[in-house]
DNA sequence: CATGATATACTCATCCAGAGTATAAGGAGA
DNA sequence: TCTCCTTATACTCTGGATGAGTATATCATG
């Protein structure tokens, strides 16, 4: 009888928002994921991860979340017939490395996953990324109709609307298609977002999908906020996980309805026209509170 | 070098609901969640942990899905000065085995959480757990406010509403302030609910946490439900998995507007008065679309 | 045939979210 | 200095969803 012994491996998705865009932190120049074993002295998975990342990066995690396990045989360290158990997180962190001297290298999002932005308006891949599918669902028969639906319904055909929501959901159904790199098969003719190693892109996927349902009733976007900052940076930043684009007046009826933020007193006029009031977060007072609310208004536009 | 070597265990959260009863899978005479040794013979995590529940229950599981990883060094299994890893997953099964054959072990949530059900109004039990956590809170000096807060929230005192969801929050507080026997010091004086091995309580509360909040995004209530329901069969469910009675009128109008199930043609007049329609759950039509809906409606009574 | 029980159908008020419009306050340039 | 442009901030309107209550239908039973 085999004893389930197993290699455990972290494997970070970690995030922060610059100028904004939403960027993750990368290793080998952008082709994966921050990982390292699962060592004895760690105390517990989370706090083996944060001093992890502290070492590596300079930076503290502010908010850090569990997003899955996975223990595919498909994976490296199949030396000694092993098994590797992956853990992986979703953690934000507040600011950059300088670029320069850091070796963390931060990738934007929509590198790897460019139909995934919609602030501009439906990316143009989009065609040809529904074209292919809706030919992939049409091919096979037995179960045409039941994906014919999946397809439409992800990624909003017809009668259904876009739903950011749907991140990975929709990298698997590209991946079931043999649209995307890492897939080996079909080697992707068409410009399906820059690969990872191994399943590392789709790790991703689910930090941005995780982060983009919780932002919707947690306050975790502050985590990726300076101190101080004025309600249409706050806005943006919420857009750039997203991929959306936000009607201004109800995102700020939204937001000081729900009390989280405060003003500081202070303007600054480096935004262009009218000086905008500086706000900051009410750690404090709320903590326990908020989680219950923090919704987000979104709009067709 | 350490390398990240460790013991990979699964552990589940098995659940089925039965005449309005909630239930969950024990073994060592309710003591204890079912788990086993991730093997090398599984194909995956997900479909070793399938396998191994068909073969000791002889019930199919129909909806799995991962709760969370732990690896606290205080776990069992630390002969070998070996980390332990705990892939803990909520499984939902459409039946309860005939009770007398089968060694599985049902028993409902409520031994083990007996303050979680509102469905006869607020338990007794209530007063004398939150009076001690008060005093808890009161108790000491620096996070004194924080604490305060946190118990307020999570149980429903003064202003805030009892919220279902808080399964989780509401247990760890309770296990902070020594009110569980799991705890140790303590000793619980008060009938705080039945004690399980280790942390399998608080794997329990997770599980339970987690369908509560499922329950309103996502259909997988019928996981739970025979082939055909009337309404009212339905609702019971679903208010025992969320330990809240619902309001009958709306919680018709929310299930038939998301069009999740339909009429079977026959009535039954088991259930005493006026005979009531079967429905069946449209499995096929929907699956995908499926995933945006499902919502409930809450009451106060 | 009245009564009690459950099933099913409607109505009403309130709140909230999406969408649009209007005014304020700065800077840049004619 | 005045105008225009840009961004910030405030207010209104409407439809739909949600919480809550009431009325009618159809069975079994005494």
């Amino acid at each position: 009888m085999t004893v389930g012994l197993a290699l455990a491996e972290l494997i970070a998705v970690l995030t922060a928002v610059t100028q904004g865009e939403p960027k993750v932190m990368t290793v080998r120049r952008g082709e994966a994921l921050p990982s390292g074993p699962f060592e004895l002295g760690h105390r517990s998975l989370q706090s083996g991860l944060r001093e992890w990342v502290q070492d590596q990066t300079g930076h503290p995690v502010g908010y850090l979340e569990q997003l899955y396990t996975f223990a595919d045989r498909d994976r490296t360290h199949e030396s000694a017939k092993r098994r590797s158990i992956s853990i992986s997180y979703l953690g934000l962190v507040r600011e950059q490395a300088a670029p320069g001297a850091g070796k963390p290298g931060w990738h934007g999002w929509y590198e790897y996953f460019p139909w995934e932005d919609h602030r501009n308006g439906r990316p143009a891949i989009l065609s040809d990324i529904s074209d292919q599918l809706q030919a992939w669902a049409a091919a096979e028969l037995p179960r045409r109709e039941h994906r014919k639906r999946r397809v439409e319904f992800a990624f909003g055909l017809h009668d259904a609307a876009w739903n950011e929501d749907l991140t990975l959901q929709r990298y698997e159904l590209m991946y079931e298609a043999g649209l995307v790199a890492e897939a080996g098969h079909g080697a992707a003719e068409i410009s399906s977002g820059r690969p990872m190693f191994a399943d590392h892109r789709r790790i991703l996927a689910t930090g941005i999908a995780r982060l983009r349902v919780k932002i919707k009733y947690r306050p975790v976007v502050f985590e990726l906020m300076p101190e101080s900052f004025t309600l249409l940076q706050l806005q943006r930043t919420v857009e750039a996980l997203a991929g959306l684009t936000l009607h201004k007046p109800n995102f700020r009826r939204l937001i000081d309805q729900q009390q989280l933020i405060e003003e500081t007193g202070e303007v600054t006029s480096e935004t262009g026209g009218r000086p905008a009031k500086l706000f900051r977060y009410r750690h404090a007072v709320l903590e326990e509170r908020a989680l219950s609310g923090s919704k987000l208004p979104l709009s067709r536009n």
